[in-house]
DNA sequence: CAGATTGTTCAGAAAATAATGAACAACGCA
DNA sequence: TGCGTTGTTCATTATTTTCTGAACAATCTG
């Protein structure tokens, strides 16, 4: 079970140990804190701590209070809405933004060369797919509206 | 310019020299040989060859016949919809198969342990996600059918 | 406030990934 | 067939990424 979302981290560019880290929150029944997870992961505290981290800057682990215990406590976040829409914000947009910015200095350089009809129909193309890429995020946001 | 498929190469986990290629590739007005590529990218000849080899192995890149030259040339394909349809069918399809074999053999495991109702829950929402990300798939696709 | 416990940071080690280049294979041509 | 050219493969090297662990900071407790 661990293994899925190890292979789920690999395709989103995420280091093998937060998805270690994810998989073993999910399948826990009860709140883990970092020594639970050293101890079943056999990893080291600076990675456990720098994963939970990660999972926490786009919402997929919640950290929750036990009462007379100075621990933190995490549980893995299950509504795969709050998770990816985080993953987005945090990881996704910034390229997004980027990717903006750079097209747009690509605009000036075809100004330039207003002649050159193939490095305009590149041009052209190239934008032609960033705006079905774009097109697909609010689709795909909507497609998890439920949970 | 190149620099954009760089990125766009990160994201989908490929190397960075595949991303340099198809940028170089994508916009020459004429075809490439492999050592124009070599020379233009100052990359390897053997980076080179497997590049080609990636790109091709997904239609990104196509081979043309220049008469008189023994070389093979190469040219970006610029059509978005065979490349994403050539992408995910040769490099996530294996992927998703693999995923439903791994749930399958989850679900058996839920039965055995049929009193374990937190377990089986957690299955249940994994299945559910698998569902809606397979979903995508077809619309995406059918997002850049006009090309 | 002192002492103990818990979490974070970061320099260095280890592991994983990608690039190189030389050996080799495939192919065309005379 | 033999020679020259072009493309591929793969062991080695280089680079990048990830992990480790000890030092440090923050926080609680009495």
């Amino acid at each position: 079970m661990v293994d899925v979302f190890v292979r789920i981290a690999a395709v989103l560019s995420l280091p093998r140990s937060v998805g270690e880290l994810y998989g073993i929150l999910f399948i826990s029944p009860e709140p883990m804190c970092i020594e639970d997870l050293m101890r079943k992961l056999r990893i080291s505290k600076g990675s456990t701590s720098q994963g939970l981290k990660i999972l926490r800057s786009f919402g997929a682990v919640n950290t929750t209070y036990v009462p007379g215990d100075r621990r933190d406590f995490f549980t893995a976040e299950s509504a795969l809405r709050k998770i990816v829409s985080g993953f987005v914000n945090e990881q996704i947009r910034p390229y997004l933004e980027n990717g903006k910015e750079r097209m747009a200095r690509l605009e000036d350089l075809a100004q330039a060369e207003a002649d050159n009809a193939f490095f305009i129909d590149r041009i052209d193309r190239l934008r032609g797919w960033q705006k079905r890429a774009n097109a697909l995020l609010p689709f795909a946001l909507n497609l998890i509206k439920p949970d």
